[in-house]
DNA sequence: TATGATTTTGAAAATCACTATCAAGATAGC
DNA sequence: GCTATCTTGATAGTGATTTTCAAAATCATA
């Protein structure tokens, strides 16, 4: 049982909405999380589409919104103007540093630049909620 | 003359593109120098639209384009999925702290955060090109 | 300062990613 | 199984941005 932990977080998600198990909304997930990749709603749509030939693309986004709702999917509004989703469960909080050539993603946190961020946001006065930050540059495999 | 050095910028972006320069092109520089605030297309046409009602809605896209390639605008692409422009002359590089209540942007650096973001990215092995961060929080004036 | 090649304009249509609508179908408590 | 409720795919509708295009403006040259 790859997904079970998932799963139930899932179902356990859906009846605490009423919401529906269907067909769709399990195979969604599956697809999601085998899938070892930042995407975007459309290549899982594409993905999913070859297994389920009729699944329509609000189906796909509006599964894509109840698994960001229960934590186990991120939306990433990226700089270039798409959004991609990432696996949230079992990872905990991180920032991307991204390739722009290839554009690969690498999931980075760094203990004290999480301590000064926060310091910085205290230090205008403000309540610090969260924070994003994306690095930048050319990847080993690319650089060469 | 307030502005004299980036209508320079612009007017010689311009020649070595050999573009003109349009009365709209001038007009819509000089409003925006004069916002002082990080804004929307949207509420850049509105702003131009009361000195020339006739001007379109492509026409402000087109010439925040021309700022940001000539270096004067910065497209930010934020979390809530909007697009604003920030004047970019004579501002040296920076980050945002953003508030989620009232939406107020305050210019932030951290050389300390910088350095830290600089050498994650190498023990990456990655070459560094840029960064973004914003700082999400609820400001002094709202948290109250 | 007229000419004419080239660019720019505003209006409207097109595009893109995403959301809402809705009738038909699926799910699940009884 | 029945039935209330939710979900689905297809399609239309958004809202932001871009493209298209014919008319107007710019500007180097005559």
């Amino acid at each position: 049982m790859p997904w079970e932990k998932e799963e139930k977080i899932f179902e356990e998600y859906l009846r605490t909405k009423n919401l529906k198990h269907s067909e769709q909304r399990k195979e969604i997930l599956y697809i999601f999380l085998n899938i070892d990749k930042h995407l975007t709603a459309n290549e899982l749509y594409r993905t999913v589409q070859r297994k389920y030939p009729t699944v329509g693309y609000a189906t796909i986004y509006r599964t894509l919104k109840l698994l960001c709702e229960c934590g186990l999917c991120r939306e990433l509004k990226l700089e270039d103007g798409t959004t991609r989703y990432e696996h949230l469960y079992g990872h905990q909080h991180h920032d991307h540093l991204i390739c722009t050539k290839c554009g690969r993603f690498i999931e980075v946190v760094d203990p004290e630049i999480e301590r000064l961020q926060e310091k910085l946001v205290k230090q205008h006065g403000f309540y610090p909620e969260r924070h994003r930050m994306e690095l930048y540059g050319v990847c080993k495999r690319c650089k060469k």
